[in-house]
Parts: structure tokens; sequence; C-alpha cells
RNA sequence: GGAGAGGUACCGAAGCGGUCAAACGGGGCAGACUGUAAAUCUGCUGGCCUAUGGCCUACGGAGGUUCGAAUCCUCCCCUCUCCA
């Protein structure tokens, strides 16, 4: 069960659970929790919720709270600054999205899926102040970020406190028995605890998992960072994006993502390239299924290996209405969406733009009626034609 | 309520009367190299144009001073810190 995880907190606590469980013939019941504040799950996502599939694969009861009353506070795990509440129907659209992605990996007709809404809004302001007074500044602080951002004089809002507060109070509400979580939840899991006890419950076990290191292979993945892969990507998006990371990151993605049940990957590091198609494949397989991974396999050879064109291009078609030709900018723009005139024509002078595969360094270029590949860079094509 | 700091392009951050469409860094785009690796290097990075130049929009908002303001003055809005 630990199996991948970062830390394994009250596994003592598991124990007599377990033997009650099994008395009361009743399954454990496994939380895990995630704030709508972002409408797509991406791949960093997926290493919890394979865990909490790994307990619905043993027989335990899969819990997936969403987050819909904790989003409107506004997570500050890590945050140097307060971070802005959503709006309220951003989170409910998110919230659906994040169940239809959830049932990707989770077989959602077997598992609860709960928002916290749910209780914290019908709870009254007494009973969340009687929430509030089972713990302490001085506890709170004792989180790094709280920690830092108070020493440093930087601002902290009341309402951030509330966070973790009501995180743990789910445990309460859905009386968790085991909570999963990335590292960075690892304090507010641990409130749980405390205040489960608090409310005479027997306090959760914690499992927290290492954060996945993003694309870039320096920040952790995060969708306001821009280096994610995320799970409704198009095959071939996962595909090429899983291939542009760097040899160093492979190493950790396969473990992490893998489960260490990649192991035959991590063997064969005289062939890097090899490797990262593998685990590029495996992860389209594991969203898409082995069918699409294969076609993206074969379009990233195709496209970017052999630098052929694409068959299944866009196409645009543009009536000149008369005229007797078009500017190559205004080509470009229509042909694949460039915002401006100025921009295609940067793309032009520094040798980016390509028409039929021939490079076009002239702005003033003018296209007669008839049938163009346009692209522009390596991997931007559209099929035009000019009426 | 009092004192202070500050609001600049996608982000961070310089500039503090003209030479500012605004240094520098990040990001993004393009090019070289390559295993589409990563790293590195180079260029570009507000918009429009009949273009080695011109015009429009832009430095929180509204006015004002000035030949000329991101830069000075007034008022307003917002953010942060400290004191009460």
């Amino acid at each position: 069960m630990g199996e991948g995880a970062e830390s394994f907190i009250g596994v003592q606590d598991l124990r007599p659970r377990l033997a009650t469980a099994i008395r009361e013939d009743r399954p454990l019941r496994i939380k895990l929790g995630m704030d709508p504040s972002a409408p797509d799950l991406h791949i960093g996502h997926t290493i919890v919720l394979e865990k909490l599939r790994v307990f619905q694969e043993l027989g335990h009861t899969p819990i997936f709270l969403v987050g819909d009353f904790t989003a409107r506070i506004g997570d500050p795990t890590g945050k140097k600054k307060t971070r802005p509440a959503l709006e309220e129907d951003a989170i409910r659209r998110n919230a659906q999205t994040y169940v239809d992605q959830v049932s990707h990996v989770l077989d959602t007709e077997r598992a609860e899926i709960r928002f916290n809404g749910e209780w914290m809004d019908a709870m009254s302001p007494a009973d969340l102040v009687r929430l509030c007074s089972h713990y302490t500044v001085a506890r709170m602080l004792e989180r790094d970020d709280f920690d830092k951002r108070y020493k440093a004089g930087e601002a902290i809002a009341v309402h951030e406190f509330l966070y973790p507060l009501v995180q743990a109070y789910d445990s309460v509400a859905l009386r968790a028995d085991v909570e999963l979580g990335g590292t960075d939840q690892t304090f507010n899991l641990l409130v749980g605890r405390e205040i489960q006890r608090a409310y005479g419950q027997l306090p959760q076990a914690v499992i927290t998992h290492p954060l996945l290191v993003g694309t870039d292979g320096t920040e952790k993945m995060s969708k306001s960072v821009g280096n994610t892969i995320g799970i409704r990507d198009a095959p071939e998006e996962i595909y090429g994006r899983a291939m542009s990371i760097s040899d160093e990151l492979m190493g950790n993605w396969v473990a992490q993502l893998g489960f260490g049940g990649w192991g035959d990957l991590t063997e064969a590091p005289s062939d890097p390239l090899a490797t990262k198609k593998e685990l590029a494949a495996r992860l389209v397989a594991r969203f898409h299924g082995e069918a699409q991974a294969g076609k993206a396999a074969e379009h990233f050879r195709s496209l970017i290996q052999r630098k052929e064109t694409p068959d299944d291009l866009p196409e645009v078609e543009i009536d000149l209405s008369g005229a007797a030709d078009l500017g190559l900018l205004d080509a470009l723009r229509g042909a694949l969406g460039l915002s401006s005139n100025s921009e295609a024509r940067r793309l032009v002078t520094q040798g980016g733009a390509r028409l039929d595969g021939e490079v076009v360094r002239d702005p003033n270029f003018r296209l007669s009626p008839g049938s163009y590949l346009v692209q522009a860079g390596k991997r931007r094509f559209a099929r035009l034609r000019l009426r």
C-alpha cells in the first residue's frame, strides 16, 4: 500500500482498523480530495488516483472528494501570497469535468464521489467556530509556508487558516480511514488526524506521494506553469510532450508513474530514445488505449523524426472574392490562426514560414488562387485553398 | 485612525522630464545543434501601414503643469507593511 509513497503515517492506526473492518465485514474508507481549481487533470494527479484505485481493487471504498467549498477558499499551500478564491460557476464546471476524467482511472460506479459543499454549506457559524477551536494558531504556524510568510512579515488572511481545518473536517464528515495526497498536503492531512480525534473518531492513516515534476524538468507539474500533460490531451500530444522531457527526468517519471512496475524501462539506459518512446507509448495507452499508442508512435516517427507532412491537415478555404491574389501574411494568418500580421511577418523574416515545403522569406509574396501547403515552424501545418 | 512602501508590457523587475514601445531576467515564437531530447548558442517578442520611415495604442484611473510626462503636481482607486 505504501508503494511509491513518500511517507506513510499512522500505519499503526491502520491495523486495528483493518481488524475491525474484517470483523464487521466493512471495507476501509479511503479519501482523496482535489480542489476543482483547474479544469483539467494531468498525469501528476493520476499518481494518487492510481493509488486510490489500488485500494479499490483490494475491495475498499474509494472516496473522491471534490473540494467545491474549499476551492472557494483557495488552497494557500506553497503559495507566497494569498490565493484568489474562484468563481462559483467556474468551480462547478471544473468539478463536473473532474468527475468525468476521474472515471478514466477509477471505476466511478464503485466509488463514492462527494462534494464538501454538502456539509460545509450547511455548517452553522457556531459549528465553524467550534471547528476552529480545536486547533491553535501556533500549530498553524508550524506549517512551513505560513511560517515563512509570517516571519517575512507577509500577509496571511484569516480565512487561509480555515483551509486546513475544512479539509480536516472533511475527513470527519466522511469518516475516512485513510487519506491520500501529495507531499505538499502532508500538513493538511495531519490536521485531519487531529480534528478527527477532537470529534471522537480514530485518526486516519496518511499516505503521501511525491509530486511529479513537470515537462520542464524543474517545477512541479502544474497547469499555471504550463508544464503538464493532461489526461484528456490528444494521443499525439501526450506522446510528443513525453518525448520532449529530459533524460534525467525520464527515470523519475518511470519510477513514479509506473509505480515500480515499469522496472524494465530503467534497465535500458544505453538507448534513452527507445526507453523514452516506450514511456510515451505507455502513457498514451493508459489514457487512450493500445491502439492509440501505436498511432501516436507512428505519428511521431513520421512527422517528427522523418519530418514528413501529416496527412490529417486542417483545411482552410479562403475566398478571394474577385481579388487576383492574397498576401502571404494574410494567408498565414488565415490558415494557421496567427494573431497578427506582425507575428506572421516575424515568422517569415526569420525563415519559419514554408509554402509547399519551400521557405519563403519575402513578406510581400503573394499567392494566386490554388491549393497550398502552409507551414509555420516545424509543427504547424495547414492545407490552404484559395478561390 | 496614524506612518511608510508600492501599482510599469504574458510574468518578475529597472527606469523617475526629452535619445522610452520602455533596460534586464523568465516565458513564448523562430533558427542552429540534436535523439522533436535536455543543455547550449542566435534572432524576434504591442498593433497597423504603400515601410532603413510613418502612424496609433500603452507605464492603476481622472485631471493639470510643460514645447515635451512612465517620469513633476492634484484628486481618486487598489495592494502591502508597521503603529493604534
